[in-house]
RNA sequence: GGGCCCGUGGCCUAGCAUGGAUCAGGGCGUCAGCCUGCGGAGCUGAAGAUCAUGGGUUCAAGUCCCAUCGGGCCCGCCA
């Protein structure tokens, strides 16, 4: 918090200057400069105001500078007029190291902030359809979705995490049909999970079944009949299906460190009379209709402004389509209606919370609230763009107001496969440097396996270096090493790059990755373990820390809630990450000039201790909000 | 055909919503170094960039606007 003081301090004096030189105020934020010369904070104004008033930069700079005071009391130690224009400021160290450190050195909410109270968020995020396991393509969506979610949780949002699994569409009745009419045996072989089992197998081979024997596709459709109607035999055996996909699904989930509160069963949204009640209104209101002629002929179709085709949401046979089903979710989410839905606990997580699901029939009386929300986030990837667009549209009509504040599509690029994995993959892949993954066509690699790979290496790697510890220790840190490794892989960079995944490329754990920042941690807690001291920063100790690898930390450690507030605006865990990063580095580069243990100096090995301290408090909650763990030992 | 996104050293990437300071940050890879001090998953250094191209706006453009080229995606009675 103290950056921001001193930040907030650097803007008021300013403003204040303006004024008594005379000069129009122009609104105007404190940046940093690019070299450290130059100051902790540099002010461009006056080039604003000289544009405005054809004035010299420079001269006006010089103006501002003439009536600017240095408030008591404030975190400004000097400040400069340089040379285009600019106003330099430098920060005061010995209480900026005093305060930064006094607040960051145990505190569990540092950096926390109260931006979202009483304010009601629910992000869907995962939502894979029910026939498959997850691949790191779907492994990009749960950490993304789950990383918000913690982020907007430490900025006092009322967050809900949702996760909408289809259990009605056309896949599911691919893999039903395999079960029932083609004969592949319920039970996977020894050893293998039921969700790959059901990817890997039957839902890969099915599709190549469908070009053999296209009368499969008859079958494929009466079965999706069936289960849309929910009548009992079909229906019963597809939802037992796709339960236990989910189950399976969940447990990578939960490997990743994602857990949910509520499961929303796209069936129960026909069952409950919700879509009845949507499609009435819509009707009522002539926002669809029924086509009486031409190819769509008997289908019920929306056509927004501005578009040249209209989008078929009720079939010429009355199914359903996907996005129809979209709708009164979207309109549940963001309370246009209400809660028509029965509940019950799904199953208990690992981390102890309960995971709630719509359920069929009576649920329980007593339940959390879902849905209902301020503002609805859907973690999908951009090829949803265009119907996320549509459902937002509809949603603004329903309403009959704009609603772009209130649902949000967070869109990001999907994940493809490089060209050696898919080469060690075995998938045949021509003139391309990347394949896009696909379900149907058996182009993925799976979640589970990118982590046991993972897995693997830091295995090896950490019994390295201690060699001493059981079996299970070196498994339990192997595991948190693989899912920092995992999960910071595919949230450092911006949602609009496409990831290119290489298998081999992700088994490096060097450089800027998540277990180079978890061994800074791990060496932080080695000299803390061994100063077996309680850290104590006083206004008297904190002054000696001076060099420009201590301060350079302090000034990080400063500006962490400016970070958190950035990340929660923009909806971006990658801000977070990369600050993780280059604390890291930063702690890395004092560790290799700054003894701690050994300095003679009884003060300053007590400030540093807790500089070190702070840092490792820092980075523990920087990895909590992007979901990965911070091992004493790695 | 209509719409969206990307294009920064051999490869990957930050910076672009709020345009500014004669070093455009990192990482991988390559090469050369660094431990009788707290963990070498580390640190230091070197080589390597017409910020896709061409216009425009501006005192100032990697950042804003337009066009072109290259790549990806979306436009289904699939989800």
């Amino acid at each position: 918090m103290s950056f921001r003081e001193f930040r907030e301090d650097v803007k008021r004096s300013v403003e204040l200057a303006i004024r008594e030189a005379g000069l129009p105020l122009i609104d105007f934020e404190p940046s940093e400069p690019p070299r450290p010369e130059f100051g902790e904070l540099s002010v461009n104004v006056a080039f604003t105001i000289a544009n405005k008033l054809g004035l010299n930069p420079l001269e006006v700079a010089k103006a501002i500078g003439n009536e600017l005071k240095v408030p008591k009391g404030s975190l400004i130690s000097s400040f400069e007029v340089c040379r285009p224009g600019y106003i330099n400021f430098k920060v005061r160290y010995p209480d900026l190291n005093y305060r930064s450190l006094s607040e960051s050195i145990l505190k569990e909410d540092y950096g926390s902030l109260n931006i979202g109270r009483g304010k009601r968020v629910c992000v869907e995020h995962t939502s894979v359809n029910p026939n498959k396991a997850l691949h790191v393509g779907h492994i990009r969506n749960v950490i993304l979705g789950d990383s918000i979610h913690r982020i907007l949780k430490f900025t006092e949002h009322d967050v809900q995490v949702l996760n909408y699994i289809d259990d009605s569409g056309l896949q599911i009745a691919d893999i039903v049909v395999g079960f029932k009419y083609v004969g592949f045996p319920l039970e996977p072989p020894k050893g293998e999970k039921f969700d790959h089992y059901c990817g890997d197998e039957v839902y890969v081979k099915m599709n190549e079944l469908y070009k053999i024997q296209p009368e499969l596709i008859m079958k494929q459709k009466e079965v999706l009949k069936e289960i849309d109607e929910g009548r009992l035999d079909i229906a019963k055996f597809a939802q037992e299906i796709t339960r236990k996909v989910v189950r399976e699904q969940l447990e990578t989930c939960w490997r990743v460190g994602a857990y949910y509160d509520c499961l929303n069963f796209e069936s129960h949204i026909i069952e409950t009379g919700l879509w009845e009640k949507l499609f009435n209104q819509m009707r009522d209101k002539g926002m669809i209709q029924l086509e009486t002629e031409g190819k769509l002929v008997r289908c019920w179709v929306i056509k927004m402004e501005g578009e040249e085709d209209e989008k078929v949401i009720k079939r010429s046979d009355g199914t359903l389509t996907y996005i129809a089903k979209d709708i009164p979710y979207a309109a549940w989410k963001t309370g246009l209606v209400e809660d028509p839905f029965q509940y019950n606990v799904f199953v208990k997580q690992p981390n102890g919370s309960e995971l709630w699901s719509t359920v069929s029939g009576k649920g329980r009386d007593l339940h959390p609230d879902f849905g209902n929300a301020d503002l609805a986030i859907t973690v999908i990837d951009v090829r949803q763009s265009r119907l996320q667009k549509i459902i937002s549209y509809i949603l603004s009509l329903l309403k009959g107001e704009k609603i772009e504040k209130k649902y949000v599509h967070l869109g990001y690029e999907v994940v493809s496969l490089s060209r050696r994995t898919a080469d060690e993959l075995g998938i045949m892949i021509e003139e391309k440097d990347f394949i896009h993954m696909s379900g149907r066509k058996g182009i993925y690699i799976n979640a589970d396996d990118v982590l046991d790979a993972l897995h693997k290496k830091a295995y090896e790697e950490t019994k390295k270096r201690n060699p001493k510890e059981s079996e299970d220790w070196l498994h339990n840190t192997a595991e948190k090493v693989a899912v920092s490794a995992l999960r910071f892989d595919l949230i450092k960079q911006d949602l609009d790059k496409i990831i290119v995944f290489d298998l081999r490329e992700s088994l490096n754990l060097e450089g800027e990755t998540g277990p180079y920042i978890q061994y800074a941690h791990a060496r932080a807690s080695s000299i803390i373990r061994k100063a077996d001291i309680e850290p104590e920063i006083t206004a008297d100790n904190a002054s000696t820390l001076d060099h420009p690898t201590e301060l350079n930390l302090v000034k990080l450690i400063s500006k962490f809630d400016l970070y958190v507030e950035e990340a929660t605006k923009n909806l971006s865990p990658k801000t977070l990450a990369r600050y993780a990063y280059s604390l890291a580095t930063s702690f890395n580069a004092f560790y290799e000039k700054n003894p701690v243990l050994q300095e003679k100096d009884e003060k300053k090995r007590m400030a540093r201790i807790t500089l070190v301290q702070a840092f490792k408090n820092v980075v523990r909650i920087t990895f909590d909000l992007l979901g990965m763990e911070t091992p004493e030992r790695i």
